[in-house]
DNA sequence: ATGCTAAATGTAACCGGTTTCATTCCGTCC
DNA sequence: GGACGGAATGAAACCGGTTACATTTAGCAT
């Protein structure tokens, strides 16, 4: 312990007293631009090496009134299309000099409020979230400092906060159109947990009022495994159920493994659709019909509508971005299979 | 124009004066703790609602010297493992009171080097890095501060800073064994890019000097896509090769989507072994034989270490994980296929 | 009443930078 | 030779909180 005591930080000031100038002049030395002479500025330089000098970032930001870090609140990391978004936000930000914290709600409104406060409260300049629903605590702290949020995964220009994402409905609505085309008229809906979801709450209005099908709606833990056993149980005797859609890729897949593990082909006997496009998704035998979200596109959109509202203070207008479908074909056919035909 | 002008930030002495109190015991009033009478506590908070202050996080972490932020390197967000690795990470620091900033370094080691920098000057306290391999300017702005640095996915005992993760090569010999103990010769060993990734570079030493296979080797982007198109080529026509050994497990779902592709039975005519144990690899049919790496439990490990070692000063030891063998003879069989009996 | 203690509050220094403004120094021009 | 202008540098205020220490006030024992 002889030596541990009192390692106080070095500061401007130690810098200033080594190389026997002001503390003004080692501000300038440390912000390159002012004139200093290049003598001086190498005596600075040295003390600064000499004392391992790091500026304070926390100093720098009381002056600035900037922190250049802005968060990002999301249901979870552990999801390919959050990761993605984030991956490619993460990527566009760093090009307008922004640093990312990012926080996850595990889709608990409760649990996003505090870790928003918590964002708030290490200096965020602005937020970036998942969906519309907002708490009214979290609603009032965006209020109370009038902070820069962008709403993601989700289309809404009469949203009160800008929103940057893709329709969902629409996108179920494509996906369903699909299989519609298809003939296919009793339909199993795979979606994960709607609770506190509304982005799963959005695509399952594509199946209100919708008088041509008949719809069996399950509800999931949304993981591979999770489809794949809902699809063994649904499938294992036969049924009129022609076709399964997925509000999500994850569970696609899963129904597709869980189908085949059945020995039910597809999409010969059961035709299978998801919405997300995992790059997984292209590779599976048959490859994933699916509706293609343009998740890296958002992230890039996300970043730039933020950093102008943070940089220049202005308010981006919402942003629609096209879901598309992809390989309309593949794991999706017109109704003809075994399945349908013992069912009947 | 005309009101937007002059909107100074709201401080603690604006409310120090609107309440008519000194911005000490305003300081009292938000951090709670001091003593400070029920009438005054009320009126000041009456104050700092009605001018909605919200103190500065600058101000705050200059005066305690902490600013409650660590920050993560990693390769990409984009890919399952670090994704996973991050959400746990994130969740358990939370418990810590600290925030997560991410930075993805795409494995080049300059802009690794450049985001750990900016990292720093927003002031994080301490770091996660991936892997051992690190610019001699990283390591010498670590030294600098020598700021609390924990390295992950990677257990070196004898790295200069502190490890949490499993043993690479040991996890590769694993699969390695399951594909020798089934009579396998000649193997494919499917990896990613090895240039400045030094996990897949530990794993790939499993196989030198081993005097037991043969091996071909196939570098390929790190996607589904692209490892079943190599297994595609690789096995269009009949060879030698018996088993596909995947350096993760992205890998070897696509060696197993291509060969089905195929019409090559798995694990009937190839094997098919994997490593990381994504939850995916579960469902597909086969489930494929994998090794599990406890990402999860490195999240938390490595963030209780790199707390510890924030808050308490207590330099953390190096904490290796076990990785371990999941359903070992489902995707992995013995020799006895087609592929290999004409091969011969 | 007087003195003492604890509670409540204020004053002012301080954290580690940035920045304004003043000052010094030097070369140049008339 | 003295006035002038620009470059280089320094002194000190300032950013927005926290906190050590001083001061006031009230309650209570003597």
């Amino acid at each position: 312990m002889a030596g541990a005591a009192e390692k106080r930080r070095v500061t401007l000031r130690d810098v200033a007293q080594m190389a026997d100038v002001s503390t003004a002049t080692v501000s300038r030395v440390l912000n390159g631009n002012a004139l200093v002479s290049e003598g001086t500025r190498a005596r600075v330089q040295a003390a600064i090496d000499a004392l391992h000098f790091v500026p304070s970032a926390a100093a720098r930001a009381i002056n600035s009134g900037r922190t250049h870090v802005v968060g990002a609140l999301v249901p979870t990391l552990d999801h390919a299309i959050f990761s993605r978004f984030l991956d490619a936000l993460e990527d566009e930000l760093a090009g307008y000099g922004l640093s990312l914290v990012v926080a996850t709600t595990k889709e608990d409104p409760d649990r996003e409020a505090e870790r928003a406060r918590g964002l708030v409260d290490i200096g965020v300049e602005g937020l970036i979230v998942s969906g519309v629903t907002r708490s009214p605590v979290l609603d009032a702290l965006i209020e109370k400092r009038d902070l820069p949020v962008v709403a993601t995964s989700y289309f809404d220009p009469s949203y009160h906060l800008p929103t940057v994402g893709y329709d969902n409905e629409r996108a179920a609505r494509s996906a369903l159109r699909l299989l519609q085309d298809g003939g296919h008229q009793a339909i199993s809906v795979y979606h994960g947990p709607s609770a506190g979801n509304d982005r799963t709450r959005a695509r399952l209005k594509a199946f209100r009022n919708d008088p041509q099908s008949e719809f069996r709606f399950r509800a999931m833990p949304l993981d591979v495994s999770a489809a794949s056993d809902a699809a063994r149980r649904d499938f294992a005797e036969p049924r009129r159920t022609t076709a399964v859609l997925a509000l999500s890729d994850v569970l696609a897949q899963g129904a597709l493994f869980g189908l085949q593990a059945l020995g039910i082909s597809v999409p010969g006997d059961v035709s299978v659709v998801g919405i997300d496009d995992l790059p997984s998704s292209a590779a599976t035998t048959p490859a994933l019909t699916t509706v293609h979200l343009p998740v890296r596109e958002m992230g890039r959109k996300a970043a730039t509508a933020l950093a102008k509202w943070v940089e220049e203070g202005t308010r981006p207008s919402p942003e629609r971005l096209d879901s598309k479908v992809m390989r309309a074909s593949s794991s999706v056919g017109p109704v003809s299979g075994i399945v349908r035909r013992r069912g009947l």
